[in-house]
DNA sequence: GTTTATATTTACGTTTACGTGAAGGTAAAC
DNA sequence: GTTTACCTTCACGTAAACGTAAATATAAAC
């Protein structure tokens, strides 16, 4: 079940170009099984692969997403290395939600302006029935 | 109440460089008023200098930006224009949400991975607990 | 055995978003 | 009247994240 995937695969299956990939190899993101020089990537390279691009949409860049999910390869160490793991963790936590309230901040921007905007085509709408009721 | 700020002010206060500045006005998002050739902010400024930041934060190119806060100053235009607008309005709403549901789920998988890494603090915790004990 | 498709490395080019001087104007402070 | 502090307009430089082209390999398809 756990197959291998070929640079086009992935390329095509995520919308991104093969230069891309290598890219990310290049900065040390990922790092693909080889068949003599041909890439081989595995379930985990894919899934990093999504990692990385989500992180891209939320404007990281390819520095911060590597500190990022390398938090997730975890080095499964002794106490010391834990605490040092979550308090990293921690402050990428903070960097999210930081992220979220600009978003949520945004949102409800827009919808204000969404409301005051429905709320003048309501009232030329209502004009315009008064105009023809007159 | 409603003063105007240098440029030096403003970049003061948000922490970027009077370069900046210029640079955001140069791509047309924002356009103080002048005194001779010194620029000067109105608080209008200040509110967009937010919005721009705020819009960098989460990823935006400047054009997209552009596009985002120039909803904000609407035509107070007809019918038709705020039909338009409100499906503007709409897409862009579409695209924050996407971003917020990136950010939910890095934040969840984030939440995951402090979880297993406390867990396993825990364990060690216990084994020492264990071995002081016995 | 030669298309066709897919892959490789190398290397220069491009876009975005400013950084970084250079050369100079203005205005208050001493 | 000249430091000091800001401001201005060019204009070239730069870092990040790839794009793009060139030259080459490999392997299945006909």
């Amino acid at each position: 079940m756990s197959r291998l995937y070929g640079i086009g695969d992935l390329a095509r299956e995520f919308a991104v170009t093969a230069r891309a990939l290598r890219h990310y190899e290049d900065e040390g993101l990922l790092t693909p099984l080889r068949d003599g020089r041909k890439r081989l990537y595995r379930p985990r390279d894919r899934v990093r692969l999504k990692l990385i691009l989500r992180g891209k949409r939320l404007g990281f860049s390819l520095r911060d997403i590597a500190e990022i999910i390398d938090l997730y390869d975890a080095p499964a160490g002794e106490a010391g290395q834990l605490d040092t793991l979550l308090s990293r963790i921690a402050a990428r936590r903070g960097d999210l939600e930081s992220k979220r309230r600009d978003i949520e901040a945004a949102l409800a921007h827009l919808d204000g302006v969404a409301a005051d905007c429905a709320r003048r085509l309501a009232a030329l709408d209502e004009s315009k029935a008064g105009d023809s009721a007159a």
